[in-house]
DNA sequence: CGAGCGTTTGAGACAATTCAAGAGATGTGG
DNA sequence: CCACATCTCTTGAATTGTCTCAAACGCTCG
């Protein structure tokens, strides 16, 4: 583990902040974003919650864990790890997370994050002061329960995930779900390449690197799937499904 | 498993519908639901969302498994489980919710219900009708706050319960959780009655019944607790916490 | 008081982990 | 741009934790 930066300040990694403002409307992840099914004004609005704009090296942090709660971060493009690291010093993966999607959302009632964010690749966000969004909010009733629909929707992710039994049916779902999240961002749904390490989706399914590195194999062997270091290519989708579903 | 009710009318079975409007300013548990921290005439305000108070009996279910959203479900007493049942036959516990709690927030973005909700003892809900809280939030800045509070709480939940990994880990994270809620609620800590049986609390933590049995006379032996039946007293909560968080 | 369900306990089976070693990538400095 | 050092990934073997199956025990409630 590299050190923590000590100083608790917000996104101090940050290389490059944009100096224009981006708005809303021209973003390539607004259908995927809070902003969904907003009209042209309604984004205008929305802009004036989109504090800043972020761009990330891989392996940099967006937040580290206990930083006081500096707003919301919506994913514009890249990809990027929510993780932790427990009593006994081995990392937990709360989620990974892609372009239109939001994080920090468990830091909202504590008022420091739960977690720390660090980007798997060169990763662009936006952040959202929750100030700034609550007010928004209050004005526009569509913004107000697209944020709730984003919370219910987690919760929901979270409890399917934690009912998950056997280690294959853990990995088939993984696979799948990234799956279904790039078709939905417009690449391959069956051939994609994993922005994470075998460890991370390990310590993301509680499963260790070997039992993952073993079950990809195995999925090869019954010509599930074709998995070349990073490269996944989906072959039986209804199969792996089936073993996800259990 | 009792079979479904297959009309899919809400609250069906509901015993007994209170005529009387409860103002929420006059609830026993106020400070644990949504009207944390409001002012008398905001608790006026709020009565507007509760839609309805309903009393349920033991084993009867407040919602089933994908019934129309209905709004979501605050318990002002007694104890539900959130449950459905997997593709194998068996029930996956979502939760256990005790009063003060809210159910149903998984429902928000798919307007049908995720799991279903019974009770575990005599209880009552008050049902908030969803288009009428988001109004109020509107209107109430607090309530908004308070709603968003209370989903990124769950979410943390949720995430922590995810990376629960040993079985003696589990139980007893689970044990200190339900301690700790009822001693939010006025209740003895170290001294209480399951709600639920070893079957659910194993369906909860996906692990089989024995596993939880054996735990139990485990922890006992070791003058962790002492569990009779369904009386559970915590002798040492500090070795419990140890073994919670690893 | 007996029936039936929930709980406890034991023994064997099995899934996933740990430990260990080797193969394959990746990145860095010369 | 290559060579070496360093990660990451794969594979095997032994171990461990939890599950399954089976039987006995003990509440609870009619």
């Amino acid at each position: 583990m590299k050190p923590l930066d000590s100083k608790l300040k917000p996104c101090m990694q940050a290389q490059d902040i944009d100096q224009l403002y981006q708005i809303c409307a021209n973003c390539s992840v607004r259908e995927l974003c809070l902003p969904v099914g907003f009209t042209p004004a309604e984004l205008v609005g929305l802009d004036k919650v989109v504090s800043q704009r972020y761009t990330f090296e891989r392996k940099e942090h967006i937040y580290h864990i206990q930083q006081p709660f500096a707003g919301l971060y919506a994913i514009q493009s890249g990809a990027v790890k929510c993780y932790r690291i427990n009593k006994e010093g081995d990392e937990e993966v709360i989620g990974f997370f892609l372009p239109g999607e939001l994080i920090g959302l468990e830091a909202i009632h504590t008022k420091h994050y739960e977690s720390s964010a660090i980007c798997l690749e060169p990763t662009k966000v936006c952040r959202l002061d929750y100030e700034s969004l609550l007010e928004a909010a209050n004005k526009m009733p569509n913004l107000q329960r697209q944020l709730l629909n984003v919370m219910s929707q987690r919760l929901a992710i979270q409890e399917e995930h934690a009912h998950q039994r056997t280690a294959e049916q853990r990995v088939a779902a993984f696979l799948l779900s990234l799956s279904y999240r790039y078709r939905l961002r417009g690449y391959s749904a069956i051939d994609f390449a994993l922005p994470m390490s075998r460890q991370e989706i390990g310590n993301y399914l509680n499963l260790a690197t070997e039992t993952i590195s073993r079950i990809l194999t195995h999925f090869q062997q019954e010509k599930l799937l074709i998995a070349k270091s990073k490269n996944i290519k989906l072959l039986a989708m209804n199969k792996l499904k089936q073993i996800a579903l259990n």
